[in-house]
DNA sequence: CATACTTAATAAAGACAGTGGAAAAACTAA
DNA sequence: TTAGTTTTTCCACTGTCTTTATTAAGTATG
């Protein structure tokens, strides 16, 4: 129900709003935060004194004076709580203790043992026990958050769908939060990786932001308006089961021409061997591999569009027009401020980058070809971490009315 | 900049809670006000005195007593202040007077004469001008809203693309709001059905929509989370202009393959020509056409539909095939609780509904299935006269904090 | 180095919106 | 007529922000 209007709200309001001041822009003084955010430092005061009893702001020595008295500066302290995060992929359970800034503290990298249903839950929850067991400061922990792929309703706290783990309507936050008594968030790994760019990531300035990886399949991260797109039912965002060519591929979720399955891994991969096989005698990659098909790697495909390789760049440019056409779509539907791409084929591969801008520029609508703003990823190898913190950090930190 | 908290704050936002409650639950008593949105009674009286105040909420009788005082009814006045709606097309502009329901008082219609540029610029102030001339409650005006097709950045108030019009970058709002000192707000015309379909349809229980228009073009709006999605610069929503055909026809926005190339009455219209020529004897549209080919309408497309007509049957076909791509498509990214079919094609069309149902039903990803709700416009005649009271009063009557 | 001027932070008093309890108003039921 | 109920309002109170000092801690300058 919609919450009205009371002196509680108005003071929470004031203290979020200072403390991410804080966070976002100190260190920084308290006088400085009234003139920032026109408040009046009688109440800035107030909030800091409560945020400092908290142990979640500190004073952090003095700034120069500008004619006065010298500032006290105000610093967030990241140390204050932690949360752990949990990334559930198909091979992989990952865990770790971060701090408010989503700098790993501790870390732990479990097999899924290829266990299914049931048998995953026990895992994950195994694991987070081990993990927690050890911990004395229990009560500094901020929270449990828990990414993986499939359809998930955050909302609800309900893995809904996931089908290389067979896991359905599961409804994992309050398992976890019944076992171990710690505020759960759980939601779609992509979801988490949208806005941790935004969080922790150099694309902070944008509000509208679509995100796409390329792995295995296609997945992909909706921003509008500083929130997460999450569809009626959680499932928004699967941008990879968007049918890019009418009557083509079937796709194992029933629909036809999906954009997975032209721009993936394993689809470039097959072409690479099937080209390998056919031609492609004295290419770059052709002298690489050897005849060893294992060592057809992204690494080494990036390598070979890097060395020039014909037969590389042929498969580069299908690739690029199919995943462009996803993409002008997209920005004629929503219009995001910039679109983020990441995945091992687009790691270090500016030429791939330089091609998928010139294609889309060439189908954008005319008056928006300026403003495409296509970029890669800018979280580092513990992109799954900083997600599964965003997420959570994201719901501490913002405060909202409705 | 973010809003801090003052008692200011905390006052309107109560204000607008209970002005909302009495606009959507009305006739409704103080008592009933405080229970449903939990409130104390104080201060919905205090509240309530002020709306009286200002005429927007009056007294209507007593309800019946439940073993008490009877409670004294409030309601909503609509007729307290009102609207100045402009909805610009290619070949009219139409302006009307409307109350805060949306219902119209004063209509008048106009032709654009086939003007362009700066001529339609002063067309339209000439239009508003004059209508406004003969009123002498011109400070009840709540405002002026206009709607045009194109791309508008409504933030800004700027119509930023209109190419039938050949309006770039007109700072309307300003130029409304300098010569008749008027709030003036201005919107793209699809986005503003979508709201109205919320605001004054029956689609008021939905946060998500997608609005999808067929006329000369495809039109269509997005609504997120109760908000319209606008996009970076107010180009959002440009579902005609995705690609659904790779390698597809050239559309004149620069990209191939587009919707609205394939879905649009003209396509249709060519289309039942075509096969006229080549063959349809005995066919009712044949029978009812008689070789006149202005005697096609969308209609009697409809007409002939219900009549069972092979051929209109066939075009049908092919129309919902590429539609529900699109609309497929828009629901893997977007999954909205519901989309909405407007358009001239559709209008009592089920036949049409039924066929777009099972097609996307078909493609969608199996645990979408049940989720799918396609339904026609709930609006009348009037949808862009609504459309436009629609923005302005969303604007009013919801409280935003940033 | 004393004095005047600045700037930062805090304290005290005042303003004001919401709350809770009491009272008034208006009704029902017996 | 009386007791009990429901609605509305009045009034004192609470609590948060703001304004206006006040204190603290600096700089600039003759």
């Amino acid at each position: 129900m919609l919450r009205t209007g009371d002196l509680k709200l108005m003071q929470e309001l004031n203290r979020s709003i200072i403390l991410n001041t804080i966070r976002k822009k100190g260190p920084i003084s308290r006088s400085d935060i009234a003139k920032l955010i026109n408040i009046s430092p009688t109440t800035v005061t107030s909030a800091v004194n409560e945020l400092i009893n908290q142990r979640v702001v500190y004073e952090d020595g003095v700034g120069s004076s500008s004619g006065g008295r010298k500032p006290v500066l105000l610093r967030f302290d990241p140390n204050s709580r932690y949360i752990i995060g949990v990334s559930i992929s198909n091979s992989f359970i990952k865990i770790s203790e971060m701090n408010l800034e989503g700098a790993i503290i501790k870390r732990e990298v479990h097999s899924t043992h290829q266990y299914q249903g049931n048998e995953i839950i026990n895992l994950i929850l195994t694991i987070i026990e081990q993990f927690i067991t050890s911990k004395d400061n229990i009560d500094l922990c901020e929270g449990i958050s828990i990414i993986t792929p499939g359809i998930v309703d955050s909302s609800k706290g309900i893995l809904s769908y996931n089908s290389k783990l067979k896991l359905y309507n599961i409804a994992l936050k309050q398992i976890v939060e019944e076992k171990f008594n710690i505020q759960t968030h759980i939601d779609n790994d992509t979801n988490a990786f949208v806005q941790a760019e935004n969080y922790f990531g150099s694309f902070s300035q944008y509000k509208d932001l679509l995100y796409i990886t390329i792995g295995d399949g296609v997945g992909s991260g909706v921003m509008i308006n500083g929130k997460t797109l999450r569809g009626y039912k959680g499932s928004a965002g699967e941008l990879g089961h968007t049918t890019i060519v009418r009557g083509g591929l079937k796709c194992e979720c029933g629909n036809e021409g999906c954009l997975e399955n032209y721009v993936n891994w394993p689809a470039i991969y097959s072409k690479i061997v099937s080209s390998l096989l056919t031609r492609g005698k004295g290419t770059f990659i052709h002298d690489q591999v050897k005849g060893d098909l294992s060592k057809i790697t992204p690494a080494l495909f990036v390598q070979a569009l890097k060395e020039g390789d014909v037969l590389c760049l042929r498969i580069m440019d299908e690739v690029v027009s199919h995943l462009s056409t996803s993409i002008i779509n997209t920005i004629h539907l929503l219009n995001p401020e910039v679109i983020i791409l990441s995945g091992e084929i687009i790691q270090d591969n500016e030429l791939f980058l330089g091609a998928i801008r010139s294609k889309v520029a060439q189908g954008v609508i005319p008056i928006l070809k300026e403003e495409v703003n296509i970029q890669p990823t800018s979280l580092g190898a513990d992109f799954e971490m900083l997600g599964a913190a965003a997420v959570i950090l994201q719901e501490k930190f913002q405060f909202v009315f409705q």
